[in-house]
DNA sequence: AATGAATGAGCATTCATTCAT
DNA sequence: TATGAATGAATGCTCATTCAT
């Protein structure tokens, strides 16, 4: 399964310029790189365009021919996130049948630890742009449940839809949960921690999914 | 035992003003208020001093009176937090010994269950200021881990130092999971999921702490 | 009668903060002749806050104080002219009855000869900022054909609502083209048509007033 | 006769390029058209280049083709004004000896209710570019002007310079008048007061013609 | 003390025109 | 010849903080 990351530009909704020339395709993939450093080091609204330019080194104007706006850039970066991590979700899914619950859940743990940072970015960049938080950051919940939910019926394809959905709601959430123990080196036995945890989530993995 | 919201004081830093007559306390009172509220609205970037005084009723100099930068508002708004928080911790530790681990279990999730919104402010705005000087989220997590570390000692006296230890942080995590899965109303199963997890939350607490 | 220059505010549309104290009174005022003359020498788009300000001798910020767009310090430079004709207008009415159609004639022609480059400046203004072009000039027009009535009422109080609608129709738009006879000094004769030309709308006001 | 509308070429002035193929014309008439769609939703300054070539679904390199400039596009446009209005005039004037002045005055009105919104686009291009190097509106009211004193010498070749000017002045601003108040639809007794003005003229015509 | 007008560096964004491909 | 990506000076506007009244 994949994670939609097409825009459904129902109205002209602005957004990233696809390049067609090779210099353009080098060019782009250095603007986000460069936007991404830059929102990771300053946050969405302090973070300036004319730094991310500088930093990519292209003039403003180039940055504006492909990214009309700020907050297209943002979403650019957000749906490059979600590409990633849904590929990775994808193997996960395809290789699923017959893994062991502690390897399962350990390879979904992997996935976001692997990209901890990517995720935190992306996550800070949905909530500095809506109101509400929580909102719009769910779109992404609800895109990474459906294809966590992909995986376990893959993994215990008898399993009925209630528990498929608490398992993948399960998952998800302790998934955010270790990257954010990962991520935290403040404090006392973090080893084990860490260790714990994954051995907890791959018990209730067990005993869900009989 | 109280949360600590002092600044470690490095230098002359800016701090809010105390105020001493009655009507000074009034005032403060509905500018922090104000401030949440425009904060939650807006973020810390986003919301400006001007609204803040607006929405207070109070003029733009009398809000510098007493919070003489932003970003002495936003550190007052995250002490409030840690005090709210800090004295529900304690009333939670010095009736913990002889409650079931459900009973703790429970008592601790609904800290945060109760205080989600403060909270969720109180994480924005550390986070909105990441490289100023100031607290850090890193700082939050410790006082809280100390706080819940203090509960679970007070709750079995017995346990080595490495299994409190465990326990806080494994409690601190789950109770702010607890707090994303119960704003999220947007996924199925949703009364399940946090029964769930406040059960296995329970367990987990019943088979480390004996 | 009063050619209204409120603005109704149905909503929080951004209009002109009113100075209050003495100083605020005269930037505003250096303000307002600023812009008028930029606007008249640059036109609408091509004039610049920036040179708004240097002309006025006023930082950026003060204008934006007072004028908090550049589309609000346009609309106060037409309801100014607004007011200016308004004014006279009501002037004229009131000592209407009894005037010949030529004085009566002469003084509304003046009218507009007189303010003919502060209405030409609204004029611009209101086109520059209206995708239909004549659209809103057409609320401009309203305003002032309602004046005129009431002065053709008050000079001949039984003429009946189609002749003085016709005649205020008639009186507006000859004005408008006196205006730009007066204005054009490239054409051969143009005492002759000038003198004519008020010869002329007199004979109409004349023919229909009875 | 033709109205002139070739630049007085004090410089090495750029104009638009004349294509040779079929090919080229159709694209500069598309062009052309873009252009004052454009314009007259616009306005000369908000109207942008890339959007007058997306409209004639035209690569932007190929407007530049053509027209070098912006203002060269908007020259072309009042040139092709001028020559649609010229073609007319000069139609009537072969045909005025003999006619009344009720019918000579209807023709010659009926040419601008004919050309309303086109004139109204070429006066505001000319307008918003009143300090470039250019064409004027003086300029425009000038080769009118003489055109219509073509047709009032053609209809009474015995009047003498000083009334044909009159005429010709008289003319041309009643004329502009009546397109004025032919535009505006929101005034009462509308359909009587068009009748009543060309009636008007007709008269002025007939007294000064005999 | 209390007030709110003044300040100006800084930001997102635009667009006519050029020129490499 | 035809194309459209590249360019960067220029523009409207914001807002934390100060300080004259």
């Amino acid at each position: 399964m994949r994670v939609s990351s097409q825009k459904s530009s129902s109205a002209t909704q602005p957004v990233a310029k696809i390049p067609t020339r090779k210099r353009g395709i080098e060019r782009v993939a250095k603007l986000l790189d460069a936007a991404a450093a830059v929102f990771a080091e300053k946050g969405y609204k302090t973070a300036t365009m004319t730094e991310i330019a500088q930093k990519a080194g292209a003039p403003i104007g180039s940055l504006y021919q492909f990214f009309p706006s700020k907050d297209v850039i943002a979403d650019a970066l957000v749906a490059r996130y979600m590409e990633h991590v849904g590929g990775e979700l994808d193997g996960i899914r395809s290789a699923a049948a017959g893994r062991s619950a502690q390897e399962l859940a350990n390879q979904l743990l992997d996935v976001f630890i692997h990209h901890a940072h990517e995720r935190s970015l992306a996550l800070s960049l949905l909530d500095a742009r809506w109101e509400q938080p929580g909102l719009r950051p769910g779109m992404l919940r609800f895109d990474l449940r459906a294809s966590i939910a992909g995986i376990v019926r893959a993994w215990r394809p008898l399993l009925d839809d209630g528990d498929v959905q608490l398992l993948s709601v399960f998952l998800l959430q302790t998934m955010k949960s270790l990257v954010q123990l990962h991520d935290d080196k403040g404090y006392p036995g973090r080893e084990r921690v860490l260790s714990e945890w994954r051995r907890w989530v791959a018990g209730y993995l067990a005993e869900i999914g009989h």
